[in-house]
DNA sequence: AGCCAGATTTTCT
DNA sequence: GAAAATCTGGCTA
C-alpha cells in the first residue's frame, strides 16, 4: 500500500482545526516487524487556554511536545499503565495538541494483536491507551516529528474517503467538559465509549 | 448495555 | 498527597 506522508505545511492550525481535519488520515507506525497502520476516526483537541489541556500550565519537562512546531508527539503516561499518543497542534512556542483517541488498523493487525490481543479487529485501537499499546507507543516516541514520512510514527493521508463527521464532548476530563472538542467518524465501530456516542451527530457535518 | 472498583505511577500543587 | 486526556473484568438487569 503506498501513502503519501503528511507535510507540516498543509496540517490546518489552531487544534480544534486539525482535530477535525485528521479525521480519516493515516498513523502509520514501522516496526522493525513489519507496517502497521490505520485509520483515524476519533480526536479530541486541547486548545490554547484550555483548563483540562496539559500546556495550561505552561511548559513543563513533561508537556514540552506540545510547544513544538505542528506536527510533533507529544506521548503521556497516565494512570499508571496507559501510554496516550498526540500531536502539538499550535505554532512553534504555543502548548497545543490533538489527541488521536482511536484507530480503525488498516495494516499489521497481526502485529498489533501480539501487542494487545483483541476480540475484534475494531476493538483492537479503540481508545487512547489501547491505541498507544497495539503500536507498541511509548515515551520514546515523545518529541518525534510526525511529518518526516519515515522513522518509526508518521502521519499520510487518507487512504479512502471518510464518512460525515460528528462532534461533541471530551472524555475523560473534569474541566471545560462541555466544549465540543471531539470528533469522530459517524458510525465508526472503532470509535470509543459506548455505541450511542458513536452515533450521536454532532453540530457539524462532514 | 450500563455501572463500578481496582490497577499503578507520574506529575504538579 | 491527590488527581489523572484509561482499561478490564465483574456485577446488575
Amino acid at each position: 500500500m503506498r501513502l503519501r506522508a503528511l507535510r507540516r505545511d498543509e496540517l490546518p492550525v489552531p487544534a480544534a482545526r486539525m482535530a477535525r481535519w485528521l479525521i480519516g488520515k493515516t498513523l502509520v507506525r514501522q516496526h522493525p516487524a513489519g507496517r502497521m497502520s490505520g485509520r483515524i476516526v476519533e480526536t479530541e483537541a486541547y486548545v490554547v487556554g484550555d483548563a483540562s489541556g496539559h500546556a495550561y500550565r505552561g511548559k513543563t519537562k513533561r508537556n514540552g511536545s506540545l510547544f513544538l512546531e505542528p506536527g510533533h508527539a507529544y506521548v503521556y503516561f497516565v494512570y499508571g499503565c496507559w501510554f496516550s499518543l498526540n500531536v502539538s497542534a499550535g505554532r512553534a512556542g504555543i502548548g497545543s495538541g490533538v489527541l488521536l483517541r482511536a484507530l480503525e488498523p488498516i495494516e499489521g493487525l497481526e502485529l498489533m494483536a501480539a501487542n494487545r490481543p483483541a476480540s475484534r479487529p475494531a476493538d483492537m485501537a479503540r481508545g487512547p491507551g489501547r491505541l498507544a499499546t497495539a503500536l507498541g507507543i511509548t515515551r520514546e516516541f515523545d518529541g518525534l516529528d510526525l511529518c518526516s514520512g519515515r522513522g518509526p510514527l508518521w502521519l499520510a493521508d487518507a487512504v479512502h474517503k471518510r464518512g460525515r463527521i460528528g462532534v461533541g464532548p471530551r472524555i475523560g476530563i473534569s474541566l471545560e467538559t462541555h466544549r465540543p472538542l471531539r470528533f469522530f467518524e459517524i458510525g465508526n465501530p472503532s470509535v470509543s465509549g459506548p455505541r450511542s456516542r458513536a452515533l450521536a451527530r454532532g453540530a457539524e457535518a462532514s
